[in-house]
DNA sequence: GTCTATACCCCGATAGAC
DNA sequence: GTCTATCGGGGTATAGAC
């Protein structure tokens, strides 16, 4: 029989299609040994185990994820920056929402022992990111006076809370009805955090990501 | 060899036992017939197939939550039993780590098609617990007047969303200081939530749980 | 070096005997 | 209601072809 090699970024591109598909389960080394025309074994020449590759996939879930953010710093100001990057994150989890659980999942739910090194170190990058928008924000007196990372933890921990709730289907409303809720929830929050420079500015950002041309290229 | 016969209540047991050891990878069929001193197809007597396990493994999770909340109705006030309830889901979140996070981990990850209508109305079930906590409040003039149901997610998406990132090592810090950071985040928050007289009644309320013999049995 | 072929063991699930 | 026997599928270690 022919033979034919093989790219590991062939085999990462397979397991992420199975796995937005069918989750950890839709993921099988002979599966995608049969989507790359080659027989199990060989992958094992790219990767270790089964577990490196689910450990792969989950990085490029974190890697698109940061694809989505990086578009916010594109924003004239640190508060249209700090809109769009939570705009482009509320974006990526309602976009690809298997995805987007897989970066908080816990290590058993994808196969693994531990969280490996490399995925704690691009989750905690996605804290950073969003941190450094706040302290952005505090500097320019849009936020009040404070941690940025505390601040910063505790409006990611809404995000995310919010959205894990949602997904999970423990709100049972419609996508559009969803945001609507996202929105007033984090403006309830917003009461505690921001300035009146922050209520006032706020309001005129609604459109911000149809007139900021540089952001639709 | 000797048959002996089972009941679906040790199976249960048996299966969580494992799942709170192992994941999802370590309940297995064969796994429980095992530990039961029984054969495999015994077990399907009592469950149509391991997907039908795991759905009870995450409904005990639920049901043991709704007993650590279901303490807080003993306290003597409103803004009581809302700390309570609020204390009694942070305890169960960081005494059963893996429980706690079964109850969001959508249903790929725990082996299932879609997440079924029990486990659902269980979820469901929690956020209707707090967001009457959240009602009493408002009605004492502890909370802000507003919605209770839209107030309660509020403060439910910030506090799952938290522990989230906690136990998924996005906070890289010991228990006690996530305590304590989890109490000034919930506080940061509560600034747009809560009343003045939420703020006067709230430094009182420290030491409740020694002072009320009835919640110390 | 990179693949194929084979094999081992664990798993979920079913059929049919007792 | 349980057993034995069995099927299909999966992870992965090894041996050997090119």
């Amino acid at each position: 029989m022919l033979t034919m090699t093989i790219r590991r970024e062939d085999i990462l591109d397979s397991a992420c299609r199975c796995y937005v598909e069918g989750g950890v389960a839709g993921v099988s080394m002979r599966g995608l040994a049969r989507d790359l025309g080659v027989t199990a074994p060989a992958l094992y020449r790219h990767f270790a185990s089964k577990e490196e590759v689910m450990v792969g996939v989950v990085s490029e879930a974190y890697g698109r994820l940061a694809g989505y953010l990086h578009r916010a710093l594109e924003g004239p100001t640190a508060l249209v920056r700090f809109r769009l990057a939570g705009e482009a994150y509320l974006s990526f989890a309602l976009d690809h929402p298997r995805l987007y659980l897989t970066m908080y999942a816990g290590p058993s739910f994808l196969g693994m022992q531990e969280i490996p090194e490399e995925v704690a170190q691009r989750g905690c990058a996605i804290g950073r990111f969003w941190n450094d928008r706040v302290r952005e924000c505090i500097q320019d007196g849009y936020l009040k006076p404070g941690s940025p990372d505390e601040i910063g933890t505790t409006m990611w921990a809404h995000a995310h809370g919010l959205l894990s709730l949602y997904l999970r289907g423990v709100l049972p409303i419609p996508e559009e009805a969803f945001r609507r809720e996202f929105d007033a929830s984090f403006w309830r929050m917003m009461v505690g955090l921001g300035t009146t420079r922050f209520d006032d500015a706020w309001a005129g950002l609604q459109n911000v990501d149809v007139e900021s041309a540089a952001l639709t290229p």
